[in-house]
RNA sequence: GGCCCAUUAGUCUAUUGGUUAGGACGUCAGAUUUUCAUUCUGGAAAGAGGGGUUCAAUUCCCCUAUGGGCUACCA
């Protein structure tokens, strides 16, 4: 096998493009990447009806967040432009004559009423050999009615399957599969709107484009001998077939484009007059490194008892011997550990930045100091999954507690003198400098024998018993504010 | 319903005829943190069921069960 490596992404641009699509592109790209191959982005809109049009830059925004890159396709320009299939259709349409001139496709004049009357009918109703003579088209009909029909462009053109052949394929991930003729439907390649469809489409463009592996979903094994047909019917060359298992939703079928399920969540955001989406990956915290490692591991493993791997690493390792048959269903608690990873592991000032830009926009205090911002993430950083969790851990820095949850232990052993205790511990912090030393600070932390003291301090500065080191939680707040703090703490909290 | 495919712990996965069935997330316990989280240490936890083939089966074959995909003038 010397053909050059050449794959393709083909999205239709009727929706967002979620962790399956983005799955299905990484695969195509890593195995590209790793065969030094090309890959392709193409655009499959054959159903006008269903496409929405921001979807394609949707698509794009996600694969350049993402960092796939593809070399050749949509919006680039390339030997088979254009990468769209709404602007191919003098092309199909070329080569569907040569189906029908030799017989290997035909007209077929059913409006869609008159085939759901045969579907309710006949319970297993297809339109193939078996079936095909008995009904209304070019091969049934003489040639002035067909030909009355096809002037009236009242028709749709069939692929016209052999009667009860096997056809069967080695698939890279799946091995062999097999399925009778028998079971699959005479396919429309062109429907009655004069428009082409899925199968005619991407079959010529996978030729034409020279793709050498067709890497795409399991959903798509049925359809392979349609498009194994039509390969011979050319007499061209077939690519290798590899489908991935599917990724599962919670309630355990397929993720749709439709955005009703928690796992269908898309990976970019965007709001748009089509969707609305503000739970993406991205949104919620996850680094595109992350993600791509994630994904990466979403039906794929190694034969190495390790979970974060570089990207080329991973372009290094990556096989389709190593694709599990097995659908995945989603970890999501497990892709947050992997994002903790990469927070914790990877370039620190990179991190950093990123966190700095996401504390300021939260805080919009524009007063507060990067400095100041620096050393609380520094503090905090360790203690978060997503990005955005950097807020969760370290919002008492910059908002004063309204609520207080004091645990019962500590209610009890501190209700006859917490006022006395506060009182003493305000004391005490007015003696603090402004800035504040730290070895003063610890010292009287020190002092504090009682636990619950401390336990108490905590509560009425932060509102609740979490949180970093009071050693840097009293140095870092301004004494002013604590003491405001631990007063509307008293204010509120009547203990008796 | 028909066809195709899959089935190792709650989840992802390693081991493709001989292993005390390995790892990860999660979970539980302990240590650190005078809190919480992190981190560290340790534990519990798996070959869907039934038949074959074989000296030997998680691994090969068959049946059943379960799950999924397809069965569109959607991709």
């Amino acid at each position: 096998m010397n053909k050059k490596i050449r794959v393709r992404f083909a999205p239709s641009p009727t929706g967002a493009l979620h962790i399956g699509g983005l799955r299905t592109a990484l695969y195509n790209y890593l195995f590209a990447k790793k065969y030094n191959g090309d890959f392709i982005l193409r655009i499959e809109d054959t159903d006008i009806k269903r496409n929405i049009n921001t979807s394609i830059n949707y698509i794009l925004k996600t694969l350049k967040w993402c960092k796939i890159k593809y070399n050749e396709g949509f919006h680039k320009k390339g030997k088979y432009c254009p990468y769209i299939q709404s602007k191919r259709i003098s092309i199909y349409k070329k080569y569907l004559k040569k189906l029908i001139n030799n017989n290997f496709a035909y007209y077929s004049f059913e409006t869609e009423q008159e085939l759901n009357i045969y579907k309710k009918k006949y319970k297993n109703f297809i339109y193939n050999a078996l079936t095909r003579n008995k009904l209304k088209n070019s091969l049934t009909l003489n040639s002035t009615l067909t030909n009355k029909y096809i002037k009236n462009k009242k028709y749709v053109i069939r692929l016209k399957t052999p009667k009860n052949t096997n056809i069967i394929f080695n698939d890279k991930v799946y091995g062999k599969i097999t399925i009778n003729t028998n079971e699959i439907n005479d396919k429309i390649l062109f429907r009655s709107d004069l428009t082409p469809t899925y199968h005619l489409a991407s079959v010529i463009d996978d030729h034409i484009m020279k793709i050498s592996h067709i890497i795409r979903g399991k959903e798509w094994i049925s359809s392979t001998p349609i498009h194994i047909l039509i390969y011979n019917y050319f007499n061209w060359n077939l690519p290798n077939f590899v489908h991935l298992p599917l990724i599962l939703n919670d309630l355990g079928g397929k993720i749709s484009k439709r955005l009703n399920y928690n796992d269908s969540v898309p990976i970019y955001p965007i709001n748009s007059k089509h969707f609305n989406i503000k739970n993406s990956y991205k949104k919620k915290g996850f680094l595109p490194n992350a993600l791509i490692n994630i994904i990466a591991l979403l039906g794929w493993a190694p034969n190495y008892n390790k979970e974060i791997y570089s990207l080329n690493q991973i372009i290094e390792l990556f096989d389709f011997n190593n694709i599990s048959k097995k659908d995945v269903h989603l970890n999501y608690k497990k892709f947050c550990w992997i994002n903790k990873q990469y927070i914790n592991n990877s370039n620190s000032h990179f991190i950093d930045n990123i966190l700095l830009k996401f504390l300021k926009k939260k805080i919009k205090n524009k007063k507060i100091k990067t400095i100041y911002l620096k050393k609380i993430i520094k503090l905090t950083k360790n203690r978060i999954f997503l990005i955005n969790d950097i807020w969760n851990v370290s919002y008492y820095f910059f908002i004063n507690p309204i609520k207080f949850n004091i645990p019962n232990s500590i209610y009890l052993l501190i209700k006859k003198n917490y006022k006395k205790i506060l009182f003493f511990f305000k004391k005490i912090i007015l003696f603090f400098k402004k800035k504040k030393k730290k070895k003063e600070i610890e010292i009287f932390l020190n002092k504090i024998s009682n636990i619950f003291y401390l336990k108490l301090l905590r509560i009425s500065l932060v509102g609740k018993l979490i949180g970093i080191n009071m050693l840097y939680i009293l140095s870092l707040i301004n004494n002013k504010i604590i003491i405001n703090r631990i007063n509307y703490f008293l204010k509120q909290i009547i203990i008796k």
